[in-house]
DNA sequence: GAAACGTGGCA
DNA sequence: TTGCCAAGTTT
């Protein structure tokens, strides 16, 4: 499968500047270096991500934009391998954003399965109408006009006009905030949240030329990804290796300790198991059936079962299952029928 | 700027 | 087993 970072003709050759002049700070706490060693290292990159690079389905020459989009989308906080068999039962089913976008937002939440976050599914529904209704049906190219769209910030924005437009775009998400960190500043880890000090410095990272920068926008996230990684990093494979601040500080520790995103007893997973069975059931959930366990109902819930007892297993508070019910219709991932919850039709 | 937001695999 | 972590965005 050829990847489109190869490909001589890259769909748009934009070269808009990504920081202005001004945003420059007089002093820079860590800098690139200089043209020739950063040149050396845009080659040796290049170099590795030609061979080792993944043959992922998102970067083939004949992926749409659209594609990329989905694939975006859904990447945000989840593994390449969660995401791929949804991907492309996605790009079957809706092969581009006016298919999807004459469906039901809960058809999207359903095909969404267990990726998580399911918000993602609601508001790539609501890009694909956009894209119908202020696009013409064609995902639109440039940065500003991406990030119009629902669920797309500043990472989905440059990425998309990188990866599927060919632009020369400053993409930083964490595989990139953490080689930076490590190659350029000498630090184990970025800091918690992104700075506009990292931007700056992604921005003069960037190689000239737009083909260039895509290519090395897409072969640092790899090296990130697969060697630069956040636990264990293997710099025994890394390609710049010898020119990494980190490395040649000694390895330091981080400075900080990240705060872990608690789960158990939270609302977070209340919401997440009502979640699960409205997505399995064939007709309106009763709100009696998420406060009454299933043996206590003397009947099997059509197409519910295994999901519904789960909730049940959580033993959740009623107040915390209300919590979680009316958070879920205002957020319209639920909406209340008649006859009880079901996904947004 | 902090907090909320799913899920599953791995150490 | 517990906690970290994964191609972030929104409020």
């Amino acid at each position: 499968m050829a990847l489109i970072y190869y490909a001589e003709s890259i769909k748009a050759q934009a070269d808009a500047p990504t920081v202005p002049d001004a945003a420059r700070p007089e002093v820079a706490p860590e800098s690139v270096p200089e043209a020739a060693a950063l040149a050396a290292l845009h080659n040796a990159l290049a170099t590795w991500f030609a061979v080792n690079a993944r043959d992922l389905p998102w970067r083939a020459a004949e992926c749409t934009p659209w594609g990329v989009l989905v694939s975006e989308i859904m990447l945000q906080q989840t593994p390449v391998v969660r995401v791929l068999p949804v991907w492309e039962e996605w790009l079957r089913r809706w092969p581009e954003p006016s298919a999807l976008a004459r469906e039901p937002a809960g058809e999207a939440v359903r095909a969404w399965g267990r990726l998580g976050y399911p918000r993602r599914a609601l508001r790539l529904h609501a890009a694909a109408v956009a894209i119908g209704a202020d696009h013409g049906g064609e995902v639109p190219g440039t940065y500003p006009e991406l990030l119009q769209l629902p669920g797309v910030g500043s990472y989905t924005a440059a990425a998309v006009a990188a990866f599927a437009f060919g632009r020369r775009e400053t993409v930083v998400d964490t595989n990139i905030r953490r080689v930076h960190a490590r190659l350029f500043s000498g630090a184990a880890l970025p800091s918690p949240a992104l700075t506009a000090a990292e931007m700056r410095l992604a921005a003069n990272a960037l190689p000239d030329g737009a083909g260039p920068s895509v290519r090395w926008n897409a072969s640092v996230m790899e090296l990130g990804a697969l060697v630069c990684t956040a636990r264990s990093p293997k710099c025994g494979q890394c390609p710049v290796s010898g020119s990494c601040a980190w490395l040649a500080a000694g390895e330091p520790p981080p400075t900080y300790t990240p705060k872990g995103q608690s789960w158990h007893g939270t609302d977070r997973q209340v919401r997440g198991a009502v979640m699960a069975v409205l997505r399995v059931a064939e007709s309106p959930v009763a709100r009696e059936l998420f406060q009454r366990a299933p043996a206590d109902l003397g009947f099997e819930p059509a197409g519910i079962g295994i999901p519904l007892a789960a909730l049940h297993r959580l033993d959740s508070a009623p107040e915390q299952l209300e919590r979680a019910l009316s958070g879920l219709l205002s957020d319209g991932l639920a909406e209340l029928h008649p006859a009880g919850f079901r996904l947004p039709a």
